[in-house]
Formats: structure tokens, C-alpha cells, sequence
RNA sequence: GGGCCGAUAGCUCAAUUGGUUAGAGCAGUUGCCUUUUAAGCAAUUGGUUCGGGGUUCGAUUCCCCGUCGGCCUACCA
């Protein structure tokens, strides 16, 4: 007889001369999924297995339904998920995952605590959606008789933290993203954002460099990580770093690509097999390329840098190159992990980026949060990571749904 | 939101071109066996073939609608 429990599985065996005749009949009675205690010393069989010599048995707990199949397991996606305790008792592989992701999350606490990162929490109902551009979920508020959205991000609040003299945020909370479901995307998802005064990009850079490498080496005890297509990534090696622009120029095997006019970008693009729309920005026919084109390639760890400056009202523009911004995207596996910026902290240059963009698109401009960076905010370094994409990739999973006890399904 | 594919016993899967009474393994039940690595042997129970409609002498099979799932795609700066 098998007994497993939270992290694993022994051997019992069951005799009648040593259990008692009344409690041996009362042991074949048993179904599998009932819950037991066995008492006993321990052997080993002679095919080597630690094995428990029942002295004592009692029924804990009794089960009326029958488990799933045991070798095959339960492998219908829709129960797996539904039923998702029959998951977790019948496949080793799915609750080894949500104990590592725990193991993640809590790795990321230990990390940030060790560097004098305070954690806070922020509120999830909110008067405007800021901090991304995601259509959000509304809500309403009876005894205010009035609506709310849902967070779409974590950016604002903290960074109102960094005026309020809190100069290392970081918060780890459920976002809410009013949109289509995929591999990649769960309505509701956890985000890690992360603020730190006195720092910018390039501190962010090493900052996530050194939290991701705790993670795989410390907490993981890997030192590579094989996706679900079987490719390696190594994250103990050289993490790369390019420019947007380079990584683009590259694709499209032109040098002078972002001197193009609009119409010879998009012809390019439909060259290169992609669907681009007239209606599109310049820089959304770049973005495009890069989104589909290049992003998907970076496997090894890559810092993609100087960002084009309409990708993010947010950060901060480059010194040297007002069309781009301070930022980076940590790309690994083909996946966005992290993107950072050294954050904009000033209230006029801020203002006149959300209006351009809320012209350009439908946004709603923030005017407490404008007010609060008024009364100065540090310049600063800001960094966010999905939780569940970056469990995925450490946990070798090739779905969301996969490291997400309850995920969204119909109905 | 769009496209393609799928749903058969508690679980994992079969079922010929549309043809008799929809099968198997595991689980369950009954009996035997007792150091078995998916424990073994024998017998046995178990089906609204996802739901609804249609075509047909006859539908798991073909058609339509719905529900749910999977993959792709779109929205996600």
C-alpha cells in the first residue's frame, strides 16, 4: 500500500498476524484517496524500498468519490483546472510546480528584505486605471454610489510612496487586465513592481540580474533552466544588452530603417510577413517588428535598451537621444520578463507625456498623482516582473494555466 | 472578438464507408493470493456517446444550433 502526503511518497505494508484480524478487515475496506494513519517501525524490502510494517492503522478521513486513474493520471486540461485538487493529488509534476512558485515568491521577498526594500500594499480599487494601457475591469461602491476600476498596475501608488520619503517600495499584488485570455495571460495576474530612489535603469539592471540569479542558483538549485521546446537557457553566464533600434535595424537589414517614411516601414514589415495596419503610428510598425520578430529570439537573458520614447510616458528621455527613454526589457526565453526605467520625476516633463499619449490614445490623466510628484519625487530606478510569467519559465512550464492554482476559464 | 480542432464508463483511450447488443485497461464490487515498484489471479458491475434539433430504414459517425475545452489570432504602450 502507497501513503502519500504533502511532499511525497512510502510504502506500507499490511499484514493480518501483525495488525490484529478486526483491524485488518477493517483496512480492506480501504479506497485509494482515503486518509490514513499508519503506525509501525520501518524496513527495508529486499527490493531496497523504506517501507512502514503497519502495527496500527486508523481511518482519518474517508473518501466516496474514486480518484482518477492512477498511472495515467488525470490529463483532461478542463478538470485539471476545475477539479484542481484531483490535479494536485494525481500529478507530482503540478503541485512540485506551486510549491516552487511559492519557494519563488518567497525568494523574492528575502531578496528585496536583504537590500532594505520595505513592502507595502496598495489599493486595488482605483479612480483612474494609471501605470499601463490595459482596458480595466469596473466596479461599483453601493454606499458611495459610485464606480471604480480595478488596478492595472502597481506604478502610481508607489511611486507617490518615493514622494512620501519611502525611498525602497516594493509591492507584490493581484493586477487586473480587462482582456483576452492566452498561454501568456490570465485576467487577473501578480505583479512584482519594484521602486528604488537614488537609482535608475542601469541599477535596475543589476538589481534584477542578482534577483534572478538567487532565484535559479539558491532557491531552484539550478544553474539552467530547459524550456518546454527544449531550448537552455543559461543564467549563470553573460546576460546580453542591446538597443531597440540596433536589434531592429538588424531585422529589417537596414541601417537607416527609423529614417524611413511611414509608408516604406510598412511595406517592409508586409515583406517580412506581418500585418500592419495603415492606421498605425511610425513607431508602432517598429514595435511591431520587434514584438513578433525579435522578441520571440531572445532566449538568453537580454537587456534590450533605449526603448523609443512613446513606448512609455513613464520613464525618463536620454540624455543624449530624445527619442528614447532610460529603460530597459529583461527578455528571457522569448518572453518580456521585466521591463525597468529610470523614472520620470518631473511633474511638467510627466504631464506633457500623459497628455500627448491621452491624445493619441484613451487614457485618463492622473491629476492627484501629478499633484503629488509636484512635491518632489527622487529620481529613481522602477522595475516590474510579472510573477507568473517568470515562474513559467523557472518552472519549465509552457502555460500560464500551469502555475496559476485557479485560473480564468468560461463560465 | 475571429479562425481551426475537439468532447465516448469515475480516469486513460478504442469503435472500419453511416450498420447487430458502443469495447479495453485502470478504478469499483466479489473471491483468492501476500514483500508488491502501475502488486498478481479469477469473476463481475458500470454508458443520456456534452446538450438540443435535423437528415436517414438505421447516427458515436453526416448537417445545424448551443455549452465547454485545446491550439492559433486580436486587444494587452
Amino acid at each position: 500500500m502507497k501513503i502519500q502526503d504533502q511532499r511525497g511518497i512510502i510504502q506500507s505494508y499490511v499484514r493480518i498476524d501483525s495488525l490484529g484480524e478486526e483491524a485488518y478487515a477493517e483496512f480492506k475496506k480501504l479506497d485509494a484517496g482515503d486518509i490514513i494513519g499508519v503506525e509501525g517501525p520501518l524496513f527495508v524490502t529486499k527490493t531496497g524500498e523504506v517501507t512502514v510494517r503497519a502495527e496500527r492503522y486508523e481511518l482519518v478521513s474517508k473518501s466516496l468519490r474514486p480518484l482518477p486513474e492512477k498511472f495515467q493520471g488525470l490529463k483532461d486540461q478542463e478538470q485539471r483546472i476545475r477539479q484542481r485538487h484531483l490535479d494536485l493529488i494525481m500529478n507530482l509534476e503540478s503541485r512540485e510546480r506551486f510549491f516552487n512558485r511559492s519557494k519563488i515568491i518567497s525568494g523574492i521577498r528575502r531578496f528585496l528584505e536583504e537590500r532594505d526594500y520595505l513592502e507595502v500594499e496598495t489599493p486595488v480599487f482605483q479612480n483612474i486605471a494609471g501605470g499601463a494601457a490595459a482596458r480595466p475591469f469596473l466596479t461599483k461602491h453601493n454606499a458611495l454610489d459610485r464606480e471604480f476600476v480595478l488596478r492595472i498596475s502597481l506604478e502610481l501608488y508607489l511611486k507617490r510612496l518615493l514622494v512620501g520619503g519611502f525611498d525602497r517600495v516594493f509591492e507584490i499584488g493581484r493586477n487586473f487586465r480587462n482582456e483576452g485570455i492566452s498561454r501568456r495571460h490570465n485576467p487577473e495576474f501578480t505583479m512584482l513592481e519594484l521602486y528604488q530612489a537614488y537609482s535608475d535603469y542601469r541599477g535596475m539592471m543589476e538589481l534584477i540580474q542578482s534577483l534572478i540569479r538567487y532565484l535559479v542558483k539558491d532557491v531552484l538549485k539550478k544553474t539552467e533552466i530547459t524550456m518546454p521546446n527544449g531550448e537552455v537557457i543559461d543564467f549563470l553566464g553573460e546576460w546580453k544588452e542591446a538597443k531597440y533600434k540596433d536589434l531592429v535595424c538588424e531585422k529589417v537589414e537596414d541601417p537607416n530603417w527609423f529614417e524611413l517614411s511611414k509608408d516604406a516601414k510598412l511595406s517592409k514589415a508586409r515583406e517580412l510577413g506581418l500585418e500592419a495596419q495603415e492606421d498605425w503610428e511610425d513607431y508602432e510598425v517598429s514595435n511591431e517588428i520587434f514584438g513578433k520578430l525579435i522578441e520571440p529570439n531572445l532566449i538568453q537573458p537580454t537587456f534590450v535598451t533605449h526603448l523609443p520614447k512613446e513606448l512609455c510616458p513613464l520613464a525618463k528621455i536620454t540624455i543624449d537621444d530624445s527619442s528614447t527613454i532610460d529603460v530597459f526589457e529583461l527578455c528571457i526565453g522569448g518572453m518580456e520578463i521585466a521591463p525597468a526605467y529610470s523614472e520620470q520625476n518631473d511633474p511638467d516633463m510627466q504631464r506633457e507625456m500623459f497628455e500627448k499619449q491621452a491624445g493619441e490614445e484613451t487614457q485618463n490623466i492622473d491629476e492627484d498623482f501629478l499633484e503629488t510628484l509636484e512635491y518632489g519625487m527622487p529620481p529613481a530606478g522602477g522595475l516590474g516582473m510579472g510573477i507568473d510569467r517568470i515562474v513559467m519559465l523557472l518552472t519549465e512550464a509552457d502555460t500560464i494555466r500551469d502555475v496559476i492554482l485557479y485560473p480564468q476559464l468560461r463560465s
